[in-house]
DNA sequence: CACTTGCCACCTAGGTGACAAGAT
DNA sequence: ATCTTGTCACCTAGGTGGCAAGTG
């Protein structure tokens, strides 16, 4: 799908860019979202698969990067609530550095260690949900997927993929931007969206898998990696593990579900997360963003 | 991708269901199409792979349908000038009956035969293109595919497929709605929209294919029915047209583009069929129509 | 040595008509 | 006899990590 948003995102969207990643940020019902628009403050985020990500976070997620994109595994989906169900919203993604620094595996220790500098920070792209805009009700009814994004390292893309320095750590976040109707909106555009990060998503981008553990997660979870599944008892528990870590996750999820702080996603607001960046300033991401998105799925051929 | 239209689609969407087909409708620039706002009036629609389509509309093109749903082949697919490219459009089909009349087909004569008038008409359904809405700069940009459209049988379908009956002649219809932002546009609905109808493009539905020149056509001319190709020379003959009908087609059309009648579709706007119906009074589709559309892609479950 | 690229076999997911069996 | 349904082998299309070769 093709959608053109002409000042949906405009002042207010600033993006806190090479920030090192804090959580949480405000929290629900706390004073700092008393700014915000009665259609985006009750919003509520659900990681789905959260189990699986946090298997993966633990032995530190790897996304491939490849020139031509590469999907993420495990997917970046979320069950949304508190939307104001007839207001439509526009529902996007973007990564952020976790930090300045450039790293690489050392094979004999299993491990990342630091190798300096981070590069020249790559295109900051976002990546808009492709059924956006939609209504909460839509949004809402079920699980929404970032499928169709697609991770790649060419400096030079024009499929709309996200451009990512491998070596390098990122974390995912998930916007949701509420679309206001009125009149001169932009002029408090800040009220109108907000912010999710889960630390559980954060990972290293590389053209080859490092970590043997990883690839061993990937290949046991992925239901295209299947090809290279043994048939180990161990193996097979993956697999099953895999195979049914929706209901697996939902139902710790259900338990969890706005309970636990650690299910809950920190909701940084831009304008939250500023001032835990100091010496670095956001970076407006132009006054009115034009922008016309190209859903990766559909291919620059279509 | 879900999309809901509230009051897009009001009083002027009147549906000509029943009608005898007729061609051509009102011409281009002539005086009935005065009254059409000026984001319509000037839409121009090519029918894409119409070399092939002829080639099955000769030999009385058949279009399965089954419980499930079926895509159409070949595929429905147009390229579309003259839009204003600010201006947001919603594109969509539906099929009308050719006649009242249900068929039959002989083998031994190789001839479809009326065999009594036509059954109860199938529930009246109509086929958001799932990018809409979109404005016309995108719409132009290259050719609009109903792809995701599919054809069942299935009265009861909850798929969003489009219902038909078997054994019946259908005639598919474009529509380009103009999505009128000013206030009470429902008022004059009628003028912002238009209508094309391809005479190639009727069909019978059938749930098995009757005649078997249409069944070697289409394993000729669909990749997925590759695995039923034989090698013989008059086959591959049909394989390469069918594998450059593009450019071949593309060719022809650039010629006829505009100039032949025969390449110019029957823009039947519904109040220009009306009066060619009589004793067929036109269905009004609701007052206000509150559809929720599924991409049938999409599927329910997602 | 550290990292990247291109190609490959092997999957998932789903679109074909053939065909046998079922329905009326 | 006529028409429909479900299953099947065989495709297209594209998402996997492995691996050899390439780059610096």
């Amino acid at each position: 799908m093709y959608v053109e948003f002409y000042c949906l995102l405009s002042l207010g969207l600033l993006l806190s860019q090479n920030c090192e990643f804090s959580l949480p940020g405000c929290t629900d019902g706390g004073p700092l979202f008393s700014s915000k628009a009665p259609q985006v403050c009750g919003v509520r985020v659900q990681l789905e698969m959260q189990a699986l990500w946090r298997q993966f976070d633990q032995l530190g997620t790897e996304m491939i990067v490849t020139k031509s994109g590469r999907r993420m595994f495990p997917t970046f989906q979320v069950k949304i609530s508190g939307m104001d169900p007839s207001a439509e919203y526009v529902l996007l993604m973007d990564f952020i550095p976790v930090d300045d620094k450039r790293y690489r595996y050392t094979f004999h220790s299993s491990s990342w260690l630091v190798a300096g500098r981070a590069d020249v920070a790559a295109p900051s792209r976002m990546h808009f949900h492709p059924d956006s805009p939609a209504p909460g009700s839509q949004w809402m009814k079920q699980t929404v997927s970032f499928d169709s994004l697609k991770l790649t390292n060419n400096l030079l893309d024009d499929n709309g993929h996200m451009i990512l320095n491998s070596m390098h750590r990122y974390q995912p976040r998930f916007h949701v931007v509420y679309v206001d109707p009125t009149p001169n909106s932009h002029l408090n555009a800040y009220r109108n969206f907000c912010s999710f990060s889960f630390p559980e998503t954060r990972f290293m981008a590389v053209t080859a898998y490092q970590n043997h553990r990883i690839t061993q997660l990937k290949i046991a979870s992925n239901p295209f990696a299947k090809g290279f599944r043994t048939s180990d008892p161990q193996e097979e528990m993956k697999d099953w593990k895999a195979e049914n870590s929706m209901n697996w996750t939902e139902n710790r999820e259900d338990a969890d579900y706005c309970s636990l702080p650690v299910s809950l996603p920190s909701a940084d607001a831009f304008g939250c997360l500023a001032p835990r960046c100091p010496g670095k300033e956001p970076q407006a991401c132009g006054q009115f963003i034009h922008r016309r998105v190209i859903n990766a799925a559909s291919g620059a051929g279509r």
